[in-house]
DNA sequence: CGTGCCGGGGT
DNA sequence: ACCCCGGCACG
């Protein structure tokens, strides 16, 4: 695979397909790690909503008898202009730590970008100064102190909550795919080149992907790597309508669970 | 063994 | 579209 590209640059590949409720079709997300750089494209398949994400892929990606994910003769010469010359995924800035200010008034938990914004606050709030004046005794500062919050697990969809702690953030992410906003996503891992060694990637990727539990819709799929066949998804532990609610009451369960598909009320 | 749910039916 | 269930994976 990769022709054009010396295998050895070829460190690691990953396929992220991404379905979304929305809309038919689906989105290819495909990340190579070339030379130690990953480097994202995204692909759209217009209607594969019939069919399997095997059968979508094969336009783009052959399987072997052995087993082995290879790519599509059609699309190979293609594949690194894809990857070095078309708009690439713009990578995660190496440093995604961002120092913030926390106000410590108790029961306050106001996390503001400058220390002008966190001192106003302060002020206005809980010191009951005049509140269209700037002036400052600085006893404010007191009441707030810096924090260093992790971007990466800030994501956009996160954007409008307050970060408890700076201990919430999340490690950062050891390569870019950035999991945010995936409904239902599968991951494949391709094996490029068996004779190298494990990748940083595959080593570490279950533990450093961040799973992020909110009460809001958006959601991060936790994804366990089991062997080298791929990626798994892991089972849901959130209790379903059956184990709330009990063969008793059946009728109280939502009508996926009542017709044995996957639960629509207590989603992972 | 209990549970979750995919795939494949039936109406 | 709505409903049911065999069978399997997984804890």
């Amino acid at each position: 695979m990769l022709l054009g590209c010396p295998e050895y640059w070829v460190l690691d590949f990953i396929i992220l397909l991404q379905r979304k409720s929305d809309q038919a079709g689906m989105i290819i997300k495909s990340y190579v790690c070339i030379k130690h750089h990953w480097i994202g494209h995204e692909k759209q398949i217009p209607e594969p909503t019939t069919k399997t994400w095997k059968e979508a892929l094969s336009g783009s990606y052959s399987s072997s008898t052995s087993g082995n994910w290879s790519w599509d003769a059609s699309d190979q010469s293609n594949f690194l202009a894809h990857f070095m010359f078309e708009d690439p995924i713009p990578r995660k800035r190496k440093n995604s730590m961002k120092v913030m200010f926390k106000c410590l008034w108790k029961n306050c938990e106001k996390v503001l970008s400058t220390s002008s914004g966190i001192q106003r606050h302060i002020r206005t709030l809980h010191l009951g100064r005049n509140s269209d004046s700037d002036y400052s005794d600085g006893e404010e500062d007191f009441y707030y102190s810096e924090i260093e919050v992790n971007m990466d697990s800030l994501t956009e969809g996160l954007s409008s909550l307050t970060p408890t702690s700076p201990t919430t953030a999340c490690p950062p992410p050891i390569f870019p795919p950035p999991l945010t906003e995936v409904p239902h996503s599968e991951h494949i891992r391709m094996n490029g080149s068996q004779s190298h060694p494990p990748t940083l990637l595959s080593q570490s990727a279950p533990s450093t992907l961040c799973h992020i539990r909110t009460d809001h819709a958006y959601q991060v799929q936790h994804l366990n790597y089991l062997s080298e066949e791929g990626w798994k998804k892991p089972r849901g532990e959130a209790k379903k309508c059956r184990k709330v609610y009990g063969m008793e009451k059946r009728d109280m369960w939502c009508t996926a669970c009542r017709w044995k598909k996957a639960c629509q009320r207590f989603i992972d």
